[in-house]
DNA sequence: AGTGAAAGAACCTAACC
DNA sequence: GGTTAGGTTCTTTCACT
């Protein structure tokens, strides 16, 4: 599996790869399969404008380069009785930044928790997670998070809608 | 398409519902789509325990209740054309806080915009956005958030990584 | 790489517990 | 709500361009 956009060495210097691996077909499989991913290879060569064999092809091609990396079903978290999300934003201590990874691995294993953004700025992640009720959110925070030792502190912002982009997986 | 977790009146006084809502075979059902989405009807009954036109029969129950929101072919926005993610904090003047719905809706249709959450804190939104480059990114910031009249600040944290929970869609 | 045709697999409408 | 049975549609391989 090829990682988009690495570097390809040509005349000894490293060259930024063109962004655009992908020919205008192979984005508007992937353009498609975004918006409804169970659409049946049928429909998806029909609206590309290419024979269904073809197409699969190109979708199998797209699954092992790594473009597609998997297809999901979309599901409300309440319907899991999961009703309350929060955004923690979690500051680690300067001496535990070597051990940032399994951290953020650990985090990541955890069932009450949807997304992990590694950040630049001063706050060294941004959890994403959904709570049975306030109950179950705070000793999330403070067994998982507050009281581990690489934890310097953390900030709980509770959501209260989650809008997908035009963007959004 | 009926919302998780509504009040319900018995008595005259509203009621939390069940938070199960789904049955154990719904719940696997559920479980699977979320892991492999594309997974074939077929496969999906054998791995609940159902045959396979029941198992069909429950999916668009599933689908009619809103509880598949849909499904969607996760792609790293990199292959896109878009290998720089952020993070931006946004918090709105006080005097334009009635129109928070519309600048939200604005935001999620921007082709740059992965996620909006909208918050509970300080901060009004964080606005999970991908761009072309450094440039992109900036534009964005000061054309569509900084120079907005509804905006009074905005923050941008660099995403260094990404990584989908347990829970994720 | 792209195609078309044919065999096999999956879907989906029923009639029936 | 669940199943078995069937015609219909989709997937997938392969010989050919």
């Amino acid at each position: 599996m090829t990682a988009p956009c690495e570097a390809t060495e040509v005349t000894g210097v490293p060259v930024a790869k063109d962004v655009r691996e992908l020919d205008d077909i192979d984005e508007r499989i992937v353009a498609a399969l975004r918006r409804e991913g169970r659409m049946p290879n049928n429909a998806l060569a029909d609206k590309v404008g290419i024979a269904a064999s073809t197409c699969l092809t190109r979708l199998r091609s797209l699954i092992d380069r790594g473009v597609i990396a998997g297809f999901h079903a979309e599901v409300d978290p309440a319907w899991l009785g999961r009703p309350i999300q929060a955004m923690i934003a979690v500051r680690l201590r300067s001496d535990a930044r070597g051990a940032i990874t399994e951290f953020s691995d650990r985090l990541a294993g955890m069932p009450e928790v949807l997304n992990v953004y590694f950040l630049a700025g001063a706050d060294d992640f941004h959890v994403h997670v959904a709570a049975r009720d306030p109950e179950d959110l705070r000793s999330f925070v403070v067994d998982h998070l507050s009281s581990a030792p690489e934890v310097a502190l953390t900030e709980t912002n509770l959501i209260f809608e989650h809008k997908r982009g035009r963007l959004a997986e």
